[in-house]
DNA sequence: ATATCGTATTGACATGGATCAAAGCGGCAG
DNA sequence: CTGCCGCTTTGATCCATGTCAATACGATAT
């Protein structure tokens, strides 16, 4: 059973235990932040041997999740943030009607949880979308090694300062743009993510499923899936379920820039 | 003429000087933050007496903005942060397509800025939508202070955190509600604003137009309008051009919990 | 008082995307 | 291999909001 209690659904979260936190012995170093692949994309960026020390033992622990299993929820304390080593993640936020909209999707190298801080609760889901991996970085403690080291506190800042970039750039999607264009924008995103981390820029699997990238984009699904016939048709992209290619990215480019009216 | 040296349009931005930095004296603390009236909304909350003089003594400088000047543009260097101390702001974004779209109001004791850490370059441009005010915090020196107070350090932490999750919400605002919806929420949230700041919650005069608004909240300045009109017959509120009375907060709330369909 | 200009309201009509419905596809379990 | 189930695609229709246009309002300047 998962972590809530409920009967797990469809989905396959028998495996590990409740909250597969896994301490991180000296022995394993070859996981520890000095050691991460993901260094620039991450808090440590710019810092000295031993300041990359520091940071180590502060992110001393990992947990594993399966697909579908919730990294927190809604109304959950907040405790740490979470660097994405692997896998993949969205979160969403759910109305009390019912309705619920998938806030953004997240990838390795980019950090989660920090809707808690202001109050101490977290106010969205975060949900694994493939089985990934995190690192746990305990909050008090970041606060508390980013007083010591200025490059730590400086790149704990411009994550965050990015990420306001990143939702007015969503909100301008969701305000101005029609569906198409709002498509074209979120598979380009896409390629510019996975191209950052080492992967073809122009072909990709997609985590999620037309309902999501609707929720993410203020559209039905329905309309999704005609955006991405249409885009296959007029021959920038090919499509098969989740697999895209991307035939000809300046053709989408310039569907943003010059919106058909 | 205004800063940008373009003729100053219908607007009267003749009287201040170009960058209107005042310098505090020691003399004048009745304008510092430990005798500021925005406490609890700003960065001083909780800090002791010796530690607030320190923030008094960075946050050196005050600027007066004539309505419809430029806090700052999208493209400037970023410097600083700026606490409203009084007056209305807004932001906004502007595409190269000419389309552009309002990212948010502030008042008296929100912060303007932080879009511009991440980058060094603010991506958004601030606008006082009357003369206003701001106190100006260069940042590199809050930074440095926050090494130093945690309380300070926790306060700035929490700020953006807020500025995330309201976010959130606005996304949500933008992804799933419709015209009345969206407008019911603005309203609302006006109101709790105002009567945080200790002025009435059902009577307020709004600093934006129609058009404002409605790049604020994804809509048509006649789609504003047509919402405030049905609103006012339904009885909710009482519109005189942007002069607002909430006459039934509670029916307006109900309209969001349960949206007509 | 009158003209002007930005802003707001209201009406008539057009349309993009939502909704409802049916069928196709693909992976997994039995 | 077969059947089921979730996901996706596609079609037909509807409706909320956008668009275009006319008028009204209110503040400021003349």
């Amino acid at each position: 059973m998962d972590q809530s209690g409920r009967p797990a659904e469809r989905e396959r979260e028998t495996e590990l235990p409740n909250k597969s936190v896994v301490p991180v012995t000296l022995a394993s170093v070859k996981l520890a932040c000095s050691q991460c692949s993901l260094h620039e994309l991450c808090l440590s960026e710019g810092l000295s041997k031993e300041e990359l020390a520091k940071l180590d033992s502060l992110v001393g622990a990992r947990r594993k999740l399966r697909r579908q299993q919730n990294l927190y929820r809604a109304g959950e304390p907040f405790e740490a943030l979470y660097a994405v080593r692997t896998g993949f993640f969205k979160t969403d936020i759910l109305l009390e009607d019912g309705r619920d909209q998938v806030t953004g999707f997240q990838m390795a190298g980019e950090i989660l949880g920090m809707d808690g801080i202001g109050t101490e609760v977290h106010s969205c889901n975060a949900v694994a979308l493939e089985d990934s991996e995190v690192c746990v970085i305990p909050f008090a403690q970041l606060e508390q090694l980013s007083r010591e080291i200025q490059a730590l506190q400086h790149n704990f800042h411009k994550v965050m300062s990015r990420e306001l970039v990143r939702d007015q750039g969503l909100m301008m999607l969701l305000g101005t743009m029609r569906a198409e264009e709002r498509l074209a924008a979120f598979l380009l995103n896409m390629s510019q993510r996975f191209t950052s981390r080492g992967y073809s820029p122009a072909e990709f699997h997609l985590r999620m499923t037309r309902e999501e990238i609707g929720s993410y984009l203020g559209l039905k699904l329905e309309t999704v899936s005609r955006a991405f016939s249409r885009f296959q048709e007029e021959g920038y992209i090919a499509v098969q379920q989740k697999h895209i290619r991307l035939l000809d990215a300046a053709g989408l480019k310039k569907l943003l820039k010059h919106p058909p009216r």
